[in-house]
DNA sequence: GTGAAAGCGCTAACAA
DNA sequence: TTGTTAGCGCTTTCAC
């Protein structure tokens, strides 16, 4: 009574091209050469073949194919950092439209900014002869062993630039959205802006908060330094660090957060300030660098400066393909993706 | 003055275990024996291998380890509709997790609805002999060939029930969600509400449509016609339909959306008519099934219903490993997340 | 046009 | 404790 042609049921082992061969009355070889092409068959056996696949459900073992020398994996490596970032979901996207144009696979993985997951994830990939990797790097300073373990397999980093890391990377035009960011609230006469950064994303926050304090001196407004501080890229931190900020004698007029899940977390507690009757215009003006898709459907009125998270996961995919299929050669490449 | 030990120079062949194994001067096995636990293997020759191996860079071949039988490939295959709904992306997190904590590895693909895509996918997935599938059907109708070729592997489905494919799957409590969003707005007042469903999601849709006609037809509220209408989920026509509403004579008072996408397509249109100058009490309340992270930030006010998205990949990925881990034998599964 | 043989990198079984 | 042998499923010589 068992159910032996259930989705889950045992069925006998899974068919190799032996027994499709045997099937179709053929050796092992001329099943290879009907399923890859069928160059130097003839097509009488090219048929049965077929046939005999079909009849047995057969499914190439890939992992067996790739093993033969000069063959490819036709897998990509991607390990990113925080799948709860609607950035890094939209960025994922990206790559994956690259990688399925290009007849590539997906190995997928999240360190959750933790060194010792990225090398877990990043060895495995290795291990399963990945051809590429497309890594946003975790924020965790320790020292990258697998680095060295890469061989001729090309690495694209993305988001985050490592110090003493030389690879390829593809980054966000942080100085432009800083600078575009400050001027614009300038330009609407605030003077006490808060720069709530990121702790973690070591390059980027330090390229974010130099612009900021650039601009305000070029423009010579002073800059409070209780009003400057970073906290890790979590919804409650930029939450609990706002509410820090609100508590102030002399409270900010606006405030910069340097992330999405930053952001998130003062628009938490602007709602509940809202919510117990606060007037909007008495919280500080908000400005951030990243992808928030409603925006400007808030209550508070929110500025996003970022690029466009697809076409920054395809840019760091063709990055990676422009060395797989050797367009390019030679030193590592620097990409600033425009603001959008 | 070429670079040889950058990060994409050509090193020299990928060492194998037998490169390690000359270098320690033992034989290969030894090399396996001692880096997969080193039982049976004398202290000494252990530590020469290991320092070998460091020396080297050697990284297993997964692929070649797998090949042996009796081993398993330790990679799960995950195929999603649309990583830009970040509900999606949300699953893919629960999931990973899961798979992390079983020591398990992702192949990761976006279907984008297709069922060629879907195709593509799941066989090269079960051509890597991935230990078992999460899947997320494509709405495309198109009959599934890759069913029949899944021998052993289980299969779960998540999200949407697809008809005739008897398969463990994971769901959203959808008569839950819709008799909830009915009778709130019902409660508030509301008789003209409209149900903007998805005509995608073919199960899910029908369920989410009939518990509304009857908790409407229950409280003695006739539907009219015109207020019920279904478009494919995305944002572009979520904000079509919503323009029709809106346009009829006699508009609604409320509006259900259906998916994420839809309403958030509603609420860039109540963005544009508001900027108009609209009044927010003229827009139709609107209620939704899914998960839009700043709901009660928005100046809409947005009743969402859903299931925890993280939660929901968790189910799907421990209902999986219920099957892999021999927890669970026999028929098929229906498993309904409870709302969040 | 077809098949036999060899070998990719690895490990289980068997010998020493 | 160590090494030799064999074979996983596949494809690339090379011979017929």
């Amino acid at each position: 009574m068992s159910d032996e042609s259930s989705t889950h049921g045992a069925s006998s082992a899974v068919p190799t091209q032996k027994d499709v061969a045997r099937l179709a009355g053929v050796s092992p070889v001329t099943v290879s050469r009907t399923l890859s092409g069928g160059s130097n068959v003839a097509p009488e056996l090219q048929v049965r073949v077929i046939e005999a696949a079909r009849q047995l459900d057969y499914l190439p073992n890939e992992n067996a194919r790739g093993l033969r020398p000069g063959q490819q994996s036709n897998l990509i490596g991607v390990a990113i950092t925080n799948l709860n970032n609607p950035f890094y979901g939209k960025f994922a996207i990206g790559v994956e439209e690259v990688a399925r144009e290009k007849g590539r696979f997906i190995l997928f993985g999240s360190t959750e900014e933790s060194a010792t997951r990225e090398h877990e994830l990043v060895s495995n990939f290795l291990g399963r002869r990945v051809e590429g990797l497309i890594v946003i790097p975790a924020s965790d300073p320790a020292p990258r062993q697998w680095m060295r373990r890469l061989g001729p397999v090309p690495l694209v980093t993305a988001a985050r630039e490592i110090e003493g890391l030389d690879t390829d990377r593809v980054l966000m035009d942080d100085a432009a959205m800083a600078q575009r960011a400050t001027t614009d609230l300038l330009g609407r006469g605030h003077t006490r802006i808060a720069f709530l950064g990121n702790i973690d994303q070591v390059s980027a926050h330090r390229a974010l908060c130099e612009e900021f304090r650039r601009v305000m001196g070029e423009a010579g407004v002073a800059v409070d330094p209780m009003l400057v501080r970073s906290v890790t890229d979590e919804v409650v931190d930029g939450a609990a660090q706002t509410d820090g900020f609100l508590r102030l004698p002399n409270p900010p007029t606006a405030l910069i957060a340097a992330t999405n899940r930053i952001a998130v977390g003062v628009l938490q507690v602007y709602g509940r300030r809202l919510d117990a009757g606060a007037a909007g215009l008495h919280l500080p003006a908000l400005s951030m660098f990243g992808d928030l898709e409603l925006a400007d459907l808030l209550r508070v009125r929110v500025l996003a400066y970022s690029s466009d998270p697809r076409e920054f996961g395809r840019t760091a995919a063709q990055t990676l393909f422009d060395r797989l299929e050797g367009r390019v050669h030679g030193p590592s490449r620097r990409l600033v993706v425009p603001l959008a």
